[in-house]
DNA sequence: CCGTGTGAAACACTTCACAGCT
DNA sequence: AGCTGTGAAGTGTTTCACACGG
């Protein structure tokens, strides 16, 4: 990752352990593919194998939820779908705010994997008037002034920052302030926010720097092994 | 998240625990910052304030590393730094291959977090034929078909795969054969690979839904009070 | 008979508390 | 006196192995 967590979900969350919540996305993804692909039951075994983790932890991660399999035959596709949907709040439909319109921001806004999942980009903030009143995906970009209008008529709960690190606090503060209690940063700062407010943060270099880790043990290996 | 991790650094990984090696670009990134602004010296207390963890990890963190510090002092910002460095490869330069130029891509080659790292955009490459040849970055988009050539003459150890799903596991299928040995996939899928090919994750769309998953129990918690 | 659901065991990670060095 | 480095305790996560129900 380099998606990493960096605020827990707050207090105790419905009693689903942390790590199973981060899988559950996984499940639905392979879930949605074998229903696409006519599939209408799955033992935990196929399911575990093509999400890639363990038949053992894949059943325990669903006895979290419920018991939503059959004995001696395996799991209803659709309906397993449906209940990790509901716990996921998928069935919802989530107003997002991306504050940042540069190339990252742009790649989001254009990402067709939020709208298929509930996420719809309600407002494009930048700061660059050059961006400002351009059109992206039928959505115009508006300046910075607008966040706090945005976030509020739109009921967005959840922002996204694809700033500069030395705006994303300063943006942050403003998103939380408007309302919003979900924040994906992708700014390379840590952000302080206040207890309730979850952040996650995805740092493109940090997973780079993580590959690297274990590319130099494997060269150090492989040098080991050759001299 | 959600960066999530895919697969591990392979059997132990020189000792260093996971949960830290994920950590360590993060305490790089901080005492860049401390060193920039001029620290010379950092208590455990005041570099895990900085990165947001508590002392007693940060300190058992750097304990995996070696003997850093000093007792009484703290931590020689520089030395500390290096040896961060050096464990995680960032005095090598890595030449990384870039496979998908779209949006994403297109943000990917642009981002200066990279270079400034050890990171060099060795090469882009992309199928369509409207974005061979174009200039991004100083490095000119080549076709599909150059992937093998690029990798090889690069001496690349490192593929990012920012295509879309479909295409995913042909291309990381070809960077391997190729000599990638590290991967850090932004496709929606989970790519199969050989024993000793390290994988990230990266799933934009994940990381939102796990947000979701807090943002409807805060809301839940939020009714459950007012009914 | 087969595959789920689940206690119990094993493992990994984090926090605690303090010994030891400067 | 102060802060690191670390065994020990505590907590969370994964695996094991089997009872249970269709």
């Amino acid at each position: 990752m380099s998606t990493s967590r960096v605020e827990p979900g707050g207090s105790r969350s419905r009693g689903v352990p942390e790590a199973t919540v981060v899988r559950l996305p996984l499940y639905h993804r392979v879930l949605s593919a074998l229903r696409d692909r006519g599939t209408r039951v799955v033992s935990s075994e196929q399911l575990a194998a093509a999400a890639g983790v363990s038949p053992a932890m894949l059943r325990k991660d669903l006895s979290h939820l419920g018991s939503y399999g059959t004995r001696g035959v395996g799991y209803d596709v659709d309906y397993l779908a449906f209940q990790i949907s509901r716990e996921l709040g998928l069935t919802h439909d989530w107003a997002v705010v991306i504050v940042g319109i540069g190339n990252l921001g742009q790649a989001l806004a254009s990402y067709a994997g939020f709208a298929s999942r509930g996420f719809r980009v309600a407002a494009l903030i930048d700061d660059d008037p050059e961006l400002v009143g351009r059109q992206l995906q039928g959505c115009r970009i508006r300046p910075l002034a607008d966040l706090e209008d945005a976030v509020r008529a739109e009921h967005a709960a959840i922002g996204v920052i694809a700033t500069p690190g030395a705006a994303a606090q300063s943006v942050c503060d403003r998103l939380v302030a408007a309302g919003v209690t979900s924040i994906l940063n992708f700014a390379p700062v840590r952000l302080r926010v206040a207890e309730g407010v979850d952040v996650r943060k995805v740092d493109l270099a940090m997973e780079l720097q993580i590959l690297a880790f274990h590319e130099q043990r494997k060269a150090g290996l492989h040098s080991a092994v050759a001299g």
